[in-house]
DNA sequence: CAACAAGCTGCGGGTTTACGCAAGACGGCG
DNA sequence: CGCCGTCTTGCGTAAACCCGCAGCTTGTTG
């Protein structure tokens, strides 16, 4: 059995060493990889099954290596460890787990215990395991009760990017009062009316601005979050 | 001689006593907290004359700590030992440092060698020692040659925490005017223009919302930042 | 099938933004 | 002192934004 460690803080990356080590007595080879690029090279040779890895990483994050090579190998059994659990991860990462497949997430904090147990259940027993913090997060949002519906979701990038809201229109195929709409809707979820402090109008904030901070120190939003959708919307840019 | 580490990843709190042993023969005790909060009530305590610490903690993050502990007693020696060189950091840093006081900027990718050094040449020479990389961030920002003047740092702060010109302008204690002169400067400097794609008018973007996010994509923004900036926004709420 | 909730869309109008134009204010500098 | 550059401010306008109102299309449910 071989595993595949990516991770870019070398003191992390051996602690992640000796830790598959000593959970994983049937490993016999451990590769490691100090950046998703490497990472998903590595994974391609290897032909690994079994991979560990950062999510936040300077050259090429977590996501977007595990996308690829879930695309590739969509068997792939992949363990996220992360220090955050931002909801824009959470939902960066279920967005791209194929069907079936065996992945975990694991925070940086939690004990060794729970590292190695993770290890062998997903490794070894083909389960997935989820950090109960960010179990709570996935039902949160996933599940509407009190979280965000894709669509706003997806405008909320969207004003983030800082698109026009004839141009959001366009790009996702509805009218221009659809797409204030659902602004509406967002600003509603993300009580930013209140914090408005409407009582005097001395506070009044730019309810669009006002909207992406609040996902931001909410942590709906993330800098790695951002950097995706802007290359995503690059894209788009080019196909006209 | 004593050390105070604050610094929350234990990894990196061992790799850290390790390495002031090593480089610092004649400290006798090291102390450790795992967080800014932690952190400032040690500093407290024991008088500490030399700190090392991270920027980014979960609890109370460095910033915020250094101030206090600079505030109560600013001969202190600081070596902020950090993974970013995000401008918004570096900006962070050199607003909070008393006149004369010796502190230093490593980053944890910097080799065990330089952090060292650094250690040495802070707490033993009182030298200021600032990574070469971030040292250019700081000349190009604070000698005013490319980068961002106080001013169009603060109104970019204002429009990211969601402000309205309106809001802004009692807040600076401008003109509704002057803002948006100070909004145009920012939007020239953040070349939020070319982007919009002017040649058709099928991509353009909202100027306030994509200026924050190109400051955020550049580094100029962080959530730490943001945080602050929050925080100071709801004080200034608070007193009317 | 009727009823109903949820989402899309157009219309209309009040606000806020972005910005050109031009008139002061202030601080160097020859 | 007069000239010049930078910063501030007011006025005015076109565009963008926020949003209530109302008509339509769907999918769901009794």
């Amino acid at each position: 059995m071989k595993v595949l460690i990516v991770e870019d803080d070398p003191l992390h990356r051996s602690y992640l060493h000796e830790a598959v080590n000593a959970a994983l007595p049937e490993c016999d080879t451990v590769i490691e990889a100090e950046n998703g690029t490497v990472g998903e090279k590595l994974a391609r040779d290897h032909k690994s099954a079994h991979i560990v890895m950062d999510l936040q990483m300077a050259n090429r994050n977590g996501i977007e290596a595990a996308r690829t090579i879930w695309k590739e190998r969509p068997e792939t059994r992949i363990l996220f460890w992360s220090n955050y659990s931002d909801e824009a991860y959470v939902r960066g990462v279920s967005r791209i787990v194929p069907d079936g497949a065996a992945y975990g997430y694991v925070l940086k904090s939690a004990s060794d215990e729970r590292l190695k147990l993770a290890l062998r259940s997903i490794f070894i027993e083909s389960q997935c395991v989820i950090d109960r913090e960010v179990r709570g997060l996935q039902q949160k949002s996933l599940g509407q009760t009190n979280g965000f519906t894709d669509s706003e979701y997806e405008i909320l990038v969207d004003i983030a990017l800082g698109l026009t809201d004839r141009a959001i229109a366009r790009r996702r195929g509805l009218s221009l009062r659809s797409v204030q709409n659902r602004l509406q809707q967002l600003y509603d979820k993300l009580d930013v009316y209140q914090s408005a402090g409407e009582d005097h109008e001395d506070g009044r904030f730019n309810l669009r601005a006002r909207a992406v901070t609040v996902a931001f120190l909410r942590k709906l939003l993330n800098y790695s979050a951002l950097e995706r959708a802007e290359a995503e919307l690059q894209e788009w840019l080019e196909g006209k």
